[in-house]
RNA sequence: GCGGACGUGCCGGAGUGGCCAAACGGGACAGGCUUAGGACCUGUUAGCUUAGUGCUUACGCAGGUUCGAUCCCUGCCGUCCGCACCA
């Protein structure tokens, strides 16, 4: 097996040392690629792999077509996970703990190192300095063209300084407002919280639910009923307490409301001013009558247990006919006349109550929940789960499918969804509802203490919508070219759909807000232009130039005077000046390589962002997609066991080989499987490719060429250029990798040694050139091989040479071997194992007009009458009878026209030249006749392209 | 539910109106090389059939448009992805 490993460190040095890939600004054509900066976790894998190498397959490519080209790299670490990290790590989480230290393992062999640089983690800017070098170093194994001088992390105060001048601009265009918001809130740790705050939040994640609080009338208080589904308070029958339970009533404004305790509790979260008054004994409401809304009649309080004064406000109303839970508390009422006297109630008149039906739904009578109970068997509330799955499923059936019947008033006839949100309003209108919101299950943060829906007041939010933004993001996106093409729907669908954003959060790492110093910028929102800041970043940290808004407004966008400018931010004029060109020749990027699930937030975001700062010869020019990326068929996950790490990957196989795999194993905007199996099948192959190459770059002298094989390979190459182009990596490497092979294979068994000398000397650069964006330290080592003192990074891409692409000399080639393949079906068709003497007739040569003609006509139509009457019309037709035979079979399978018509002479040359061949093959002498001149019954099945074979 | 994508051989996957039994790769089978294994080389890998280089069927299922459809249209079935405050 050839050592890639060894020869990809000796490259990597030795670009290293030659700064090859350090882009200085020139007058060449420029050509600036970026991907979505790494966020930084303890270990990279294939995922991370994916992007960055497919963006520098793309970049070395272009750097060969002569342009000069941009691939930096940066590091993002704002937000939630670096800052849990260290969270854990100062909490002693002993899993954590472990994890890390097996993370920093990887890099440090002394234990007492390891330990003292996990506790070190406690501060989150240590993360950050220890992982981020290691994170360059690992994906610089992968033979990355990265230009790392320009390399920044979203902590860095350059970084910090471009957003705060970003969210000003945004601010001083209104696209920053301020307002209410719900967040999940932990109370006892005082914040909002997130996914990884909450136990379980990722494997079982934690939603904001929106219910309707609705009134009902009692004396001169409200009883207070929450729902998720107020499009069923037609069917409302009665309402439900928890008897064994408390309720407050509480001061709400001007009004006495009565619900649980937790529910008030809740509701002073989201912004209610509350004021409690009394206790009531659940007990003690029950069989008093209430108004409903929407009936506006007065219905009975009810005793249930399924009341959760945890759950909404602890009453819930009671919608028998949808709601299983409700229907089954009603039953049990109805059933045991002895439980209506526990609690003082009529029983004659609870068994007059009957649901009442609302909603037709798709594969349901008129009562859902009655039904579905009699199917399932529920009797008792203790039944929880079956009940569960009973609600869920009505609630779907209802929303998806649902009608309103003709007793629901204005209402009637509306669809479900349609019908919620109307009646909510009409709630609130009439002030009989109001909203209130609950995590969609019960939630708890790591530290043990609950979760609530807390609704933030001063929420900072990006507002799409601000006048004339989405306009122009709009322009943005029709000047810019997507890869693939169709994704622009998306983006479309996307841009219509956003509106504001929250774009800042309580905690978590990255950038104030320059205006109200307690908020972070979110993450998503704090990484938009940070591309711009790559063509400068190194040249700030060299000059160290006051980085105000003047400046950014100068350098980036050009407005402003220079010489404040220089004076302002206290360096000299030409030093602004400069940054100002490094700006602007570079940006925009030419291309963004990047995941499509980013699609729907950060690229939209980023064209947002583009759109609200920069003028037109600034925008983004292009975006190609990759797609996802799996291992051993399933989604990469730890307890899977299927991450491949970067570290691995380089032990085990080395960047040429995974370079080559992933492009080959699928198309850039695929899922790339990773297959342990499949990968040494690569590395197998590369091995023999570059012992092949190897015994090219000796075996070589200049001569005559074979047409046919040079013309292939010419054509090959200007397919893969082209491939390339469209960013078709997969297509591209197939040529390199394979079709290539097969080419030289073929002209090894045809051609004799000494002119497999010449072929390999024309072919041994052109290959290596054509492989060296995908297997650049292969390539480099083979290029040294062939005599060359250059680094094949940085040389020219070979350009076709179309002279050389000669079609009627590969079909010949092609012709040929068809004919050997059709002799051999021939024999077998005669069961002649060992044929004594083989004829061929070749067609007549009228045939061969015909043929030309009829191939003519066809390009205009497939009529048979249309061509049978023009090709009457000539000489031909003399051969009438014949002809009337061959049009249908030619219309009925066009494929028997050959691609180029040679001709009854030429034919017939060819394969004299060849008989020798063919003989050889055979081991038979071969006879070559044309059927003009033969009696032969056979010779007359000859067409063009098919001679007539006849063997003995 | 809404929005999007996809469904081709044993498998991964090309093709996107006639040049397709289907590129390229993998697997399997047979043969060669080899002490053996690996690597490598040759052939076969839908069915049928034949003195003639062919025929028939196939690209989720059912229809339609067309001289002609894997490719366009309609419906159905199935799979996958996104639906926001999360990087």
């Amino acid at each position: 097996m050839v050592d890639f490993q060894r020869m990809q460190k000796k490259w990597q040095d030795a670009w290293q040392k030659a700064k090859l890939f350090e882009a200085n600004r020139s007058d060449c054509e420029k050509f600036f690629i970026t991907i979505p900066y790494p966020y930084i976790s303890g270990s990279l894998h294939i995922g991370h792999a994916r992007v960055v190498t497919e963006a520098d397959v793309y970049a070395r490519f272009q750097r060969m077509l002569g342009k000069n080209v941009l691939f930096p790299l940066a590091f993002h670490i704002s937000g939630t996970p670096v800052l849990g990290i260290s969270l854990a790590i100062k909490n002693k989480d002993k899993e954590k703990i472990e994890l890390y230290k097996g993370y920093v393992r990887n890099y440090i062999t002394e234990e007492i190192e390891v330990e003292r640089i996990v506790a070190s983690f406690e501060e989150p800017q240590k993360i950050v300095d220890f992982f981020v070098p290691k994170m360059k170093e690992e994906f610089s194994t992968l033979g990355l063209s990265v230009d790392w001088r320009r390399s920044f992390t979203s902590g860095d105060i350059e970084h910090q300084k471009l957003v705060e001048w970003q969210f000003k601009k945004y601010k001083k265009k209104g696209y920053l407002i301020q307002g209410k918001y719900p967040v999940l809130y932990s109370v006892a740790l005082g914040n909002a919280v997130g996914e990884d705050d909450i136990i379980d939040g990722d494997v079982d994640p934690v939603e904001k639910q929106e219910f309707v609080l609705v009134k009902f009338r009692l004396n001169d208080s409200f009883l207070v009923a929450a729902t998720l589904r107020p499009e069923t308070l037609f069917g409302q029958t009665n309402v439900w307490v928890n008897p064994d339970c408390d309720y407050i009533i509480a001061k709400v404004g001007g009004e006495k409301w009565i619900a649980s305790e937790e529910c008030f509790e809740k509701l002073k979260l989201q912004d209610w001013i509350i004021t409690e008054i009394s206790k009531v004994k659940g007990k003690s409401l029950l069989g008093k009558k209430c108004l409903a809304p929407f009936l506006e009649k007065n219905i009975l309080i009810l005793p249930s247990s399924h009341c959760d004064t945890d759950r909404g406000t602890g009453i819930v109303t009671s919608v028998p006919s949808d709601a299983p839970f409700d229907w089954i508390s009603l039953k049990m009422l109805q059933d045991s006349p002895d439980l209506c006297k526990k609690y003082g109630l009529t029983h004659n008149e609870i068994k007059k109550i009957n649901p009442i039906a609302i909603i037709d739904s798709k594969g349901y009578g008129e009562l859902p929940a009655v039904e579905l109970c009699e199917q399932r068997k529920i009797f008792s509330l203790e039944q929880q789960k079956e009940l569960t799955e009973a609600t869920q499923e009505i609630y779907k059936a209802g929303f998806h499918t649902g009608i309103m019947k003709e007793n629901c008033s204005r209402f009637a006839g509306m669809n479900t969804a349609h019908a919620r949100e109307e009646m909510k309003q009409e709630l609130l209108h009439n002030n009989t509802g109001a909203i209130m919101f609950e995590p969609s299950r019960p939630a708890k943060a790591r530290d043990g203490s609950k979760i609530f829906v807390a609704i933030l007041d001063n929420q900072w939010f990006l507002d799409f919508n601000a006048p004339g933004w989405k306009e122009q993001a709009h322009n943005v996106l029709k000047h810019i070219e997507l890869v693939p093409e169709k994704y622009r729907k998306q983006f479309e669908d996307i841009f219509l759909w956003l509106d504001k954003r929250p774009c800042a959060r309580r905690r978590g790492l990255g950038t104030k807000l320059p205006f109200d110093q307690q908020w972070v910028i979110e993450s998503l929102s704090d990484s938009t232009v940070y591309m711009a800041l790559y063509p400068l970043c190194h040249m700030l940290r060299e000059h160290k130039p006051l980085l105000s808004d003047p400046f950014f407004d100068y350098v980036l966008t050009g407005e402003g005077n220079v010489t404040d400018v220089a004076k302002q931010c206290n360096v000299p004029k030409k030093i602004v000046e400069d940054i100002r060109n490094e700006f602007n020749y570079w940006y925009p990027f030419d291309q963004r390589h990047t995941f499509t699930a980013h699609l729907s937030n950060h690229l939209s975001f980023m064209l947002f962002a583009h759109a609200a700062l920069f003028a037109r010869n600034k925008w983004p020019k292009k975006i190609t997609f990759h797609g996802m990326v799996i291992s051993e068929g399933t989604k990469m996950s730890k307890s899977k066991g299927n991450v491949v790490t970067l570290l691995e990957l380089n032990n085990d196989y080395g960047a040429d080989v995974f370079r080559a795999f992933m492009c080959y194993s699928t198309s850039v905007e695929s899922t790339f499987n990773w297959e342990t199996k499949e990968m040494e099948k690569m590395k197998t192959h590369l091995s023999s490719l570059y012992r092949l190459l190897e015994e090219i770059t000796v075996h070589r002298s200049k001569g005559k060429l074979p047409t046919a094989l040079v013309s292939k390979v010419e054509r090959l190459t200007e397919k893969a250029t082209d491939y390339f182009k469209a960013m078709k990596l997969r297509e591209y490497t197939t040529i390199t990798l394979f079709e290539l092979v097969n080419v030289h294979k073929k002209a090894s068994k045809r051609l004799s040694r000494e002119e497999l000398a010449f072929f390999n000397n024309y072919l041994i650069d052109r290959w290596l050139l054509l492989l060296a964006p995908l297997v650049p330290h292969m390539a480099e080592e083979l290029w040294r091989m062939a005599g060359h003192k250059s680094f094949i990074s940085t040389e020219k891409w070979p350009i076709t040479d179309k002279e050389k692409i000669d079609a009627m000399a590969e079909y010949k080639d092609e012709f040929v071997e068809a004919i050997a393949e059709d002799i051999t079906t021939v024999c077998k068709l005669a069961k002649v194992e060992h044929p004594k003497e083989i004829t061929l007739f070749v067609a007549d040569h009228w045939k061969g007009d015909f043929v030309a003609l009829l191939k003519e006509l066809m390009m205009e139509s497939y009529d048979q009458k249309t061509i049978f009457t023009s090709v009457m019309k000539t000489e031909l037709q003399k051969k009438g009878e014949e002809i009337t035979k061959l049009i249908p079979a030619y219309i009925k399978d066009p494929a028997r026209i050959p691609p180029i018509i040679m001709g009854h002479d030429t034919e017939l040359k060819l394969l004299q030249d060849e008989r020798y061949n063919i003989e050889k093959t055979f081991g038979c002498p071969v006879r070559i006749q044309s059927a003009e001149k033969t009696t032969e019954q056979k010779a007359r099945v000859a067409l063009p392209g098919k001679p007539a074979i006849l063997v003995k």
